[in-house]
Order: C-alpha cells, then structure tokens, then sequence
DNA sequence: TAAATCGTTGGTGCTGCACAAACCATCTAT
DNA sequence: ATAGATGGTTTGTGCAGCACCAACGATTTA
C-alpha cells in the first residue's frame, strides 16, 4: 500500500498463502462437482474435449493431459458409461477411437463450470469484485500469460505444456523449469 | 483494469491459476529445499517449533501439524538424526519428550527461508515488486487475515486451523468450511 | 494397585497415479 | 502376402504419502 521503505516487515512470502487458497479451492471445488458425478480430471478430459473441437484419439487426448494411453481407457470409460463421451471407430484408420463430446457432456460440463465458478466465487468471498479481478490478473501474469484454456489457449500442439496447463488442474506435471508455455 | 462494462469476457476462472502457480512454486520450493535435506513437511515442523519458542511435546506437534502422532515420531527421527532437533525427556513427566531446535537447526531453518525467498521471487518472476507485494495481499486477505506462521499466527492453540495453516504446506487438511481460523 | 497417558513400533489400507507386458485388431511397407 | 508398426485394451506391479489401528514399555495419576 504505502510507498514508505518500512523495513523489518515480515517476509511477506505468498508460498504459503498460495497453497493454502488452492488447496480450499480444491476442495470446494472437488465437493461441488462430485455432486454432478465429476472428478476433476474428467473436467480436464471434457474441456480438452471441447476445446479441439471434433474429436480426438485417445493417444491424442493422453498427449495433450500427460497421462498414460492406459491410463485414458479408464477415464473415457467413467465417462462414457455416464453417456458424456461417445467412442466411434475412424474411418479412416479403423484402430482408432475418435472421442467426442456428447450434447450431454456439453451440458453437464457446462454444469460443472458454472458449479466450480460458484464454488470460486465461495473461495474468494472475502474479495470484492475488482480485488478478484485483479487477483486473476496477477496470477495470469505470474503464471506467465499462457492462459490456461479458459481464454483459449494460444497454441494446441499436442504434447505442449499448454496441455498440462489444460485446465491447471492436473496431477503433477512435470513441465519442469523449461519455458514450454 | 477499466471500469468500463465489459461482457462476453472469458471466464476468468482464478481456480486453474492458482492451482498452476502453487504446482510451480512447490516444485521450486522442493527443489532449494532438497539440497538442505529438507522437505516441507520437516520445514513446517521446525518453523513450528521456532515459532512456539521453547519446546513441544510430541503429542502437541501433532495436533499442531494436523498428523498422527505415530507419523511425528518418524518426521522427528528424520530430523533427529540431522541434528535439528532434539528430544529431551521431561522433568515433571518423563513420559514426554521435550522436542527443541537446537542451533544446527535454527540455522537449517533461516537457510531453507532464505532459500525459499529465492525460489518464490523466481516462480514470480514476472511480477514486479509492487505486483507481488499487491498479491501478497490478495492472498492474505483471501484467505481471510489467518496470517500463516509467516507474520505472527493470532493464537496458536493446539488444534486451530492456525495449526494446518502452519506453513501452508499441509498434506490434506480437513479444515473443512467450519470457520476456524 | 489399577487406569490412564506418552512415545514407539509395526502393520494394514487407501488414493492416485506411473509404468511395463502382453494381446487383438488394424494399417503400412515391401 | 507377409512382416512390422500402431492404436486401444487389459492386467499387474510399484511407488508416494499419508491415515488408522493395535499393541507395547515406561511412567504418571487416581
């Protein structure tokens, strides 16, 4: 706030507070998309879904949310038998699956964003309007203007970190210190 | 910025941000701290006991950290055995153990800080001082003024959330919504 | 003397992944 | 046509990082 030089301030280190407030909005948000039958990783699926567009293969989809092909099977599997995701055989290539979005799992992502924006909007009760709006900027500033696939992410080769940036809701990505995004 | 209406403005979700900006700082926090042998759960614990001055006793630490007080013995064994920390039996009971920072540890402690400063301005790099500083306070207020260890914890009773919040860095906190800090 | 408490040990279980091996169906190259 | 590569699938193993329970020795308290 001041401009004064006020020394022996405390550290002032964000690390903490950082953690902290993600690790509530997590939890929020885990307990309003459970409710819709949703796990976070299955919104990353269905946004990266959205996102492209059309379809995608599997070894697509496990390139871009760097996870295992294995590892995909399951998770199109929770959410094929939900009826959000439909696989068909290319026709083309007919060992491939194209994996698209279904109008329900349109709507029940759509559902699932209005939830977790309500569930933000909980997080953040103790700002107003404009000091969230600011907070939005910093971090998007902090984390380096690659936005993470809310305002359209720059580029979508697969395999770049825009991916794991997908919905910033990812496991543990190993994107390391080089400047993918 | 402008307070001029704007509509169809992207999301703005802060959620997947936050969530990329902490996985990027806890990896560059890891990374200093695991030259010092340090990890964040022994950081929290001596912060900690720096914090509550004199000594604790193990069963204290554990509802200060939030762990089971069988996981304190193997966290203390860890830092025993680096000299940080030392178990004294207690002259009115000596069934407790009186754990105290010795000067090894003081030490260890301000190095990983110190280190920690440094990791932090890295991952907010692109921010400028001004622009932290002003995050900083997003984030405190946020989180709503329960200052994290960093600048004076208001009350450290046993089994606050103050406790959890200890460093930030808590494995799972089930501070739940119950306003406890 | 009995019951409770503190630290300790050891075991079990859970979540949430990664990773590897092997398999079938299919495509591609020769 | 045949061999090799590829896409998806299944199954199994392993790891990290905890929680939780049960039991034990030493000690305090009733």
């Amino acid at each position: 706030m001041s401009t004064l030089p006020v020394l022996n301030q405390p550290p002032r280190r964000s690390g903490a507070l950082l953690d902290q407030l993600t690790r509530r909005m997590r939890r929020r948000a885990e307990s309003v998309l459970a409710p819709l039958g949703l796990r976070t990783r299955h919104l990353v699926a269905l946004t990266v879904l959205r996102e492209n567009g059309g379809g995608a293969t599997q070894q697509a989809l496990a390139a871009t949310l760097l996870i295992d092909r294995a590892n995909v099977v399951g998770l199109l599997n929770e959410l094929e038998t939900e009826g959000l995701v439909e696989r068909k055989r290319s026709e083309l290539d007919r060992r491939r699956h194209i994996v698209e979005l279904t109008y329900a799992g349109t709507r029940r992502l759509a559902a699932a964003e209005f939830a977790l924006a309500a569930a933000e909007d909980e997080v953040l009760a103790a700002l107003d309007g404009e000091q969230r709006a600011a907070l939005y900027d910093l971090l998007h500033q902090a984390v380096g203007g690659c936005a993470p696939l809310d305002g359209r992410a720059p580029e979508h080769e697969p395999g770049t970190c825009a991916a794991a940036a997908a919905e910033g809701f990812s496991a543990d990505d190993d994107c390391e210190s080089d400047s993918d995004c």
